[in-house]
DNA sequence: CTGCTAAACGGACTACGGTCCGAATGTTAT
DNA sequence: ATAACATTCGGACCGTAGTCCGTTTAGCAG
């Protein structure tokens, strides 16, 4: 049930861990989760982190790589947890739905889980130049393109999968929800609003279908 | 022609300038095109600039406010050209055409622009927490809002235009052209097929259109 | 020309993410 | 137990965006 692993603090991942690096990634990762709770995720800096563990700031980026890295190793129960009910659980999130309920169910559950911890996934996806290709967002990426080609969307769902992604983006749905107080169920209607149209619909400008 | 300033280095806005803040205002903006030609956008830093421009760094930052607001004022002419064109200029793009084929023309139009001034644009909306909220992002929207609605689009067109807002983000757009190679004109032609399928289709999961 | 004042200046300072490398420590073979 | 070695540790160090405040100066009145 592990799935791709977000980012792994490397834990039990290839070959074995030193005593004394497993203590420390236990002492980081219990006061990262201190300080987000005490300050939010903004407030948490990676000095911070490494003094209140009482570690080196540099054991903090061995492991976790950056502070994104860290968020993420943060998010990665929940997200392998998200991943597991969309690839293997229950319609009409999981398989068995037809595509067009999964793409409702997806967008809907995206939505709450970035209520939910969007703090945090926007601290994970800051920043970094690479954010879209982070496995979770290449799975999610995929997942959303499978769908689409089931539905029997044939105009470039790559692409297309790309633009529902980018409506699912943490920053833009917290923004959406905070600054205009959107709210989350609105947030979901739109977006069945969405794909239905995306799937449902014939294209109508489509030229030659495939080029490249 | 001036329009909505993008982000004013305050030239002539409001009251006089004094005489060593108009120097230097031009002497900075001067010496930040010659940075960014010489390393890019990325590589112009407030220190180098302020080093080459001959000025302290509290000038450069009195000036602009941050380094994204640097970015947007050296993007404030073709920004506002960009606005004056699809909001005044000749069909397709501006006013006389389908709302469709406005929508699929702007969308070109900003593809294009995100290609010619992508790295200038990626650094504007940089680190921002505001960056939806700034004039030329609010001016999009509503004007996307506007075409959806005049097109008949009744379900949420807010938020429906935030999702084909989210599409054009600079970042995504220059990720997919730089990593995974997609042609520009791929991009123009699926933009085209997503606002097609919006705008043609009719609601299929519209519960109650209107809400709050 | 002189003096006054509000505005602009400038660069030291802070906070932060990230890097580096000599020192310390656990693991394993003997 | 000991020695050898790879791994990890730790914190000084760097580059960057942004702030602060004492100093300078443009513009103007007399």
């Amino acid at each position: 049930m592990s799935l791709i692993p977000i980012r792994s603090g490397s834990p039990p991942g290839g070959e074995t861990e030193r005593s004394d690096a497993a203590r420390n990634r236990e002492l980081l990762l219990r006061a990262a989760r201190e300080l987000i709770e005490e300050r939010g995720a903004d407030g948490l800096t990676m000095d911070r982190l490494a003094e209140r563990a009482g570690v080196g700031k540099g054991t903090v980026f061995r492991r976790f790589g950056s502070r994104a890295g860290l968020m993420m190793t943060l998010l990665s129960d929940s997200e392998a947890a998200f991943q597991g009910r969309f690839m293997f659980g229950p319609p009409p999130l999981g398989p068995g739905a037809p595509p067009l309920d999964r793409l409702g169910a997806f967008g809907a559950e995206r939505i709450a889980y970035v209520m939910e911890f969007g703090e945090l996934a926007r601290a994970a996806d800051a920043s970094a130049h690479n954010r879209f290709d982070v496995p979770a967002a290449v799975l999610w990426h995929r997942h959303i393109e499978m769908l689409l080609r089931t539905a029997g969307v044939t105009a470039d769902p790559w692409l297309m999968a790309m633009s529902l992604s980018s409506t699912l983006d943490p920053e833009r749905l917290l923004h959406a929800v905070r600054v205009h107080h959107v709210t989350p169920e609105r947030l979901a209607e739109s977006w069945r609003e969405l794909v239905t149209r995306v799937v449902s619909c014939p294209g109508g400008a489509a030229g030659p279908p495939e080029r490249a």
